[in-house]
RNA sequence: GGAGGGGUGCCCGAGUCUGGCUAAAGGGAGCAGACUGUAAAUCUGCCGGCGAUGCCUUCAAAGGUUCAAAUCCUUUCCCCUCCA
């Protein structure tokens, strides 16, 4: 809950976190280092619980020289990472660079309840073949952002598998009803007579048991994890352990510039596509989220981001300049610079110049569905894919979408002869090339 | 177990009393066009399927009444609330 006092109490918790400092017992440069430590991983957080919990955490890894587990939970049925997972992610990768150990979790066995939302389904277990497949994805997107030298792979399976009934329910006791229906999603969903099915309390319960299981350090979450994240730190006591620490990073919106960034929306940029689709696709950002995303999702300095801030609050500037620039060092990040150079080139290409791309999808007809070497220009559109039905393909003639060799198609009573090599195009971004099979 | 309220198109949500004008308002998402040195913003249009001024399928499911049903009746399934 976000109260007023926030203010206040983050100043307090400064001055505790000064306090530690000074009757910490190390030498000045050791201090300085462990400072440093924390504001960088302190950095860009929305909300942390607490602060000198972290530090003390920080301080005690050093002593022992022990680094710290640091946890983080994952959906296993879309190993399909995006920028929206990589805030989250560039965070870890901090927490790598000084020495700690990522654990991230593959929640198969929570997979089945669906974390709960009110409109997912339960879902069906996976087969062992698709973890496995997953856990590969997983991995080979992972160590895009992280240390894969670093980072511990786990399967929750291989524990909460392992649970009896009688362990469950000593799980589901340490936890109130109340305490449940505090979780914001419930909440509403008490308040508008939705059903909530028993087995949804599972979920955080399982996730919290998971630090269990870890003794996890610290876990981190986007904000909207935060009731599971408690949890955690709630079980973890239960279980005669010390509370993790809770780290909440921002969520990213997605593409629609509202709603947060998720492959069920479709909003995404996957760190898996290609350098046009990802480039395009933050040109497709509104303008005002130019600012969060340098924020959450580029190696940006705070202050290199308050350079782009002030560039774009001037009148002068076109804030697509800003966001190509933003364009790239994202393409860069995940297909290098000249990817990047080369995206920014066909972007300006096509959309700045109206010319076609060098790339496009190649469609063969074959010569069998075609009548007296023609095809309705309707079914034409159809075979590339670029539309369900067509209807779809007839609305879009209508509107003047579609051109043949860049003439505009202007009736659907038209039978295409498919000869020579043509090129078809929907929309602005739809490109293919037709080309007769045998 | 009793009483009551619900289940509508990708999502949200009207319509149901008072059957036809309802392929079903409105919003969101999406797509297209115009404009723009952005796939931004804005404006406009489209937004079930079908070789299509008509036909087919759709308002939880199945039956029924009627010239005509999302709307009325019956049964079934599912959800919620209150009571026990």
């Amino acid at each position: 809950m976000i109260t007023k006092n926030n203010l206040q109490e983050s100043q307090q918790d400064e001055n505790e976190v000064e306090e530690i400092f000074q009757e910490l017992e190390i030498s000045e440069e050791e201090k300085k280092k462990l400072k440093e430590e924390l504001n960088i991983l302190t950095q860009g957080v929305a909300d942390l619980i607490s602060k000198d919990d972290l530090l003390a955490r920080l301080i005690s890894s050093r002593q022992k020289k022990k680094p710290l587990k640091v946890k983080l939970g994952l959906d296993p049925s879309a190993p399909d990472i995006h920028l929206g997972h990589t805030v989250v992610l560039n965070k870890l990768k901090q927490f790598q660079s000084f020495g700690h150990e990522v654990h991230l979790i593959i929640g198969d066995f929570t997979g089945m309840i669906g974390d709960p939302s009110g409109k997912s389904e339960t879902r069906k277990q996976l087969t062992e073949e698709e973890v496995e497949e997953n856990a590969r994805t997983y991995q080979e997107q992972f160590s895009r952002v992280l240390d894969p030298d670093k980072t511990i792979l786990h399967f929750n399976s291989d524990w909460l598998g392992d649970l009896m009934l009688e362990d469950i329910i000593n799980i589901a006791s340490r936890y109130t009803v109340a305490r449940m229906l505090e979780r914001d999603d419930f909440a509403t969903r008490m308040a508008d007579n939705k059903p909530i099915a028993i087995h949804e309390f599972f979920y955080p319960l399982l996730q919290g048991y998971d630090s269990v299981a870890l003794d996890a350090d610290v876990e981190l979450g986007g904000t909207d994890q935060r009731f599971n994240l408690l949890v955690g730190r709630r079980l973890q006591r239960e279980f005669d352990q010390t509370p993790q620490v809770v780290m909440m990073m921002p969520l990213l919106e997605g593409l629609d510039g509202s709603q947060k960034m998720s492959k069920s929306l479709d909003n995404y940029i996957g760190i898996n596509e290609s350098s046009q689709e990802m480039y395009g696709k933050v040109m497709s950002l509104p303008d005002d989220l130019i600012i969060r995303y340098f924020e959450l999702v580029t190696d940006l300095t705070p202050a290199e981001v308050e350079k782009e801030r002030k560039k774009l609050q001037k009148d002068a500037t076109n804030p697509m300049k800003i966001k190509k620039k933003l364009a790239h060092n994202i393409v860069t990040t995940y297909h290098g610079e000249d990817e990047a150079e080369k995206a920014a080139r066909e972007f300006d290409k096509v959309f700045s110049q109206g010319q076609k791309p060098e790339d496009m999808k190649e469609v063969i007809i074959p010569a069998a569905d075609l009548e007296e070497g023609k095809l309705w220009i309707v079914k034409l559109i159809a075979a590339t894919g670029f539309v369900d039905s067509n209807s779809e393909a007839r609305r879009l003639i209508k509107q003047g979408a579609v051109r043949l060799n860049d003439e505009k198609v202007e009736t659907i009573d038209y039978d295409v002869p498919i000869t020579e090599e043509m090129i078809l195009q929907v929309g602005k971004r739809r490109f293919a090339r037709i080309r007769r099979g045998d």
